[in-house]
DNA sequence: CTTTAATAGGATAAATAAGTCCTATTGCTA
DNA sequence: TAGCAATAGGACTTATTTATCCTATTAAAG
């Protein structure tokens, strides 16, 4: 479905956008924690996450990440998996057919391309905002309910 | 998705299928060219979905792949994804989560559920039969319709 | 029974994804 | 303004997936 890297994104945007909410700004070292992930290999996601405006960074001591807690409503994971997984890692065709289309359709065609539809959509409405307080209301977890 | 290797075992499924119906034995060379995949990759794939009884082989002379017409019924995507990605591949949680489940929800869970749902149902749904038949009739192609 | 056309299978190579390491840069704080 | 705590970024390593190559095995057909 989603690379390794996506992954880690994802959660960790939920860290920085809950972080956020709050009104504090998370580390790279935190962040790694929070979602299990390797430290340097988290960094390079980060980074990517920087330069796609969806997070921003701040150097030096006190330094770390955060985003605006106006974005969090309008950054859903659409933003994040095109960021780094590409707009085609869920918009090809399922058999992996270079022309497959509604006038070329492969034979799996018909029967995915609604659940494609339905899984663009939630891409699309799932908001950063909708995430964080599933997990404030403790109704999500990135991590062993402990 | 699916891995490349699984998305060529679909396609040769398909190919085989489709020549059994007709009473043909299809040879590695006719699927390569058929599904437009290497053909020494493609060679080993179809040995795993000999191994996993999904088609079988002949060798020697005039040998090749096919399948019981009988089997073009009862085999789905499901069982062509499980013998070359494995079961994991499309059961596992959407962030990659160790422990998601239902009592211990990744933030996407409750988003992605039903959409999960569906998808495996349709892996469930999709036979080869229903497929090949799409191909005859003109509803579905496995290469540029021309 | 030899030749030959096919699949089986092991070893290897190439490409990509995942992950690490080290140095540069930034900017706060004493 | 020196030191330090943080991110930025380039170079590298490792693991996995994708793909190729070569030899063995099988069985039909002359």
């Amino acid at each position: 479905m989603f690379t390794k890297a996506c992954e880690y994104a994802i959660r960790a945007c939920v860290i920085v956008a809950q972080n956020s909410l709050k009104g504090n700004r998370v580390s790279l070292k935190e962040i790694a924690r929070a979602i299990d992930s390797p430290e340097a290999f988290t960094a390079k996601i980060l980074q990517q996450l920087v330069k796609s405006k969806l997070i921003y960074s701040v150097q030096g001591p006190q330094g770390g990440f955060e985003m605006l807690s106006s974005n969090l409503e309008k950054t859903t994971l659409e933003h994040i998996v095109i960021a780094i997984d590409g707009r085609e890692s869920f918009s090809a065709c399922v058999l992996g057919l270079k022309d497959c289309s509604e006038i070329n359709p492969c034979p799996a065609h018909k029967r995915y391309k609604h659940i494609k539809n339905e899984f663009i959509q939630m891409l699309k409405n799932s908001s950063l905002l909708e995430m964080v307080h599933d997990i404030e209301e403790g109704k999500a977890f990135l991590k062993i309910s402990s």
